[in-house]
DNA sequence: CTGTTAGCGCCTTCAC
DNA sequence: GTGAAGGCGCTAACAG
């Protein structure tokens, strides 16, 4: 038996190290390890075996330098703040960090010339591809057409449809929603909406009317628009059940607005889900597992958003073409006992 | 005048465009942009000149081959998921960043083999300093002694001293809560704490303690720990409540507790501030500022510990010893309408 | 199939 | 004060 780890030379080991080791020249050692198929498989072997009695990894620096992959990705966020940036994050990190591909992150904190600024210094850092996470799904400014890398724009789509974006589908997930209530038998079903600036409140309420319209129903009341608050949830169920004590269903354009609505329910009296069916957005679960009932809402899916934007970027890097345009990733309902009996 | 703007080479610009257009050679062109001495003010000048006319950025990668600063530092979380690590990357991304340093992340999503993994690929990138996040303040295990560059562990500390560990004050905030009800008048407080597997119910709950003691007041009641959750705060509340009523104060073990604690408050009709204050831990805005009434709390300042831990592994890449030990930054009391009258 | 030779962009000796 | 030459670790031409 040869001596199982050769005397390491200090500081990290080289390619050079390995391919001493292995008895061939740089390279070889560099075509073996690379998966080139001008090697025979017998030096391949000895090479390999080699790189891991040293357990050798190539320096991504020096690869880099070459001019082809750094094996890095950027993620320019505009705002970290916002809550729905951080399961993005995280979906993107999980896909790429399987591929062995890192992410570069960099906060733009709403600042356009902060966003300048990182873009400079990741395109500078030559990574790979670029993913824009925004924390509205309003469209955005695009960075621009040509950019060196591919570049996907999250949550946030670009206002340029010659960029690829991906989003939630905040239509479908109101007609879900209306789906769900009339499903469980609800007639006289109203919405009360966000922050009418935000296109998702708009969006929401759209989907809400065109399924209320396919199921043959009647609005039990016009969208009422306010903020994104538990505050306004109260207040404008108050008002809606007030106009129209018939109501028996409730759409709420987010968790926190139904979580404000269930109070109001509470305060009047109103059985929740029996008298009355809540349904948020978003599936924040602090919200909604802490409600009383326990709230049914829509999970915008922020973590597949990521993981598909990584994964396309990922076809782009591997010679397919990138695409444009928006697309959209369904919502899924989670259903709690807010709009169902026990079980 | 000279052509503002020279042809530009094709491609990014290099020093060695720089140099040609300042009549200098490139080694020449590398100390003036470098700020070595042995340079003249005047070539200097025409070199800077030069760069700025390119708009040149000096390639970071080719820059990292050097084997000196490669200007990136390694985030490795434990797990994205909790909502504790976001603030604190934003404030290190925030720190970092204004240092013309790239943050990569790597998030271990709580897998000790996959954070050994991302700690190699990180140093295979040549990070010059690494920080580690985790999502309790439980001490964890160290990534070992001898790495080739400073390491920092945020929120979650060290088992290991000699490592540096910054985290949060939670005694201290525990204090602080007591200490502010005492100084609104409040006799009788209790404490109902949060999930006690969890070094941060325990080090609340024990400055809690101490602050009663040195206010010369009995608890009235031992701790009752139970879990992070709405419904625990309204069940422990109302036990609290019921076996001694002339409670006037309640401190809990996070917001979430402390907005169950409300709603078993209005169930009892009790009013809050005036027949009892509530103050929470962690000031999760979503929850105090939209609880009735809105929330006292004491913040955990994670922003503040990550800029501060940016702080400290700038100083330490600029060659100060980098210490050891766990810091603590202290909580801030956000003062609410839960345990002061309206002003 | 394998090895030799040139760079990638920059910084750093070391002569001049 | 300035320039020429060498090298960081690796890959991509070319020769053998």
């Amino acid at each position: 038996m040869t001596s199982p780890t050769p005397r390491r030379p200090e500081g990290p080991v080289k390619l050079s190290d390995v391919a001493r080791l292995a008895g061939v020249s740089l390279a070889t050692a560099s075509k073996a390890m690379n998966g080139r198929a001008q090697v025979a498989e017998s030096t391949r072997a000895k090479v390999l075996d080699a790189a891991a009695r040293l357990s050798f990894t190539p320096n991504p620096i020096a690869r880099g330098l070459q001019g082809g992959r750094t094996g890095t990705v950027g993620l320019l966020t505009s705002d970290l703040e916002g809550r729905f940036v951080l399961p993005i994050l995280m979906g993107a990190e999980d896909a790429f960090g399987a591929g062995e591909v890192n992410v570069l992150l960099c906060d733009a904190r709403g600042d356009a010339v902060r966003e300048r600024h990182h873009l400079k210094t990741l395109l500078g850092r030559r990574v790979d591809a670029l993913m824009v996470v925004g924390r509205q799904t309003d469209p955005r400014p695009s960075l621009g057409r040509d950019l060196p890398v591919p570049v996907i724009y999250v949550y946030a789509p670009s206002a340029d449809p010659a960029d690829l974006s991906l989003t939630t589908d905040n239509v479908g997930a109101g007609r879900l929603a209306v789906e769900h209530l009339t499903a469980t038998g609800r007639r006289r079903v109203a919405h009360i909406g966000g922050d009418p600036s935000y296109a998702a409140a708009l969006d929401r309420s759209q989907g809400v009317a065109e399924a209320l319209r396919a199921a043959g129903l009647e609005p039990a009341a016009e969208t009422t628009f306010g903020e994104w608050s538990e505050s306004w949830g109260r207040d404008a169920a108050a008002m809606v059940l007030e106009a129209d004590p018939e109501i028996d269903g409730l759409v709420c354009g987010s968790d926190q607005i139904a979580r404000g609505a269930l109070d109001t329910a509470r305060d009047l009296g109103r059985r929740v889900p029996e008298d009355l069916a809540v349904i948020g957005f978003d599936n924040w679960e602090v919200l909604t597992l802490n409600s009383r009932p326990q709230l049914t809402s829509l999970d915008p899916k922020m973590q597949t958003l990521g993981r598909e934007a990584a994964r396309l970027l990922f076809a782009a890097l591997d010679g397919e073409p990138l695409g444009s345009g928006t697309r959209t990733v369904p919502a899924q309902l989670i259903v709690r006992a807010s709009t169902v009996p026990h079980r």
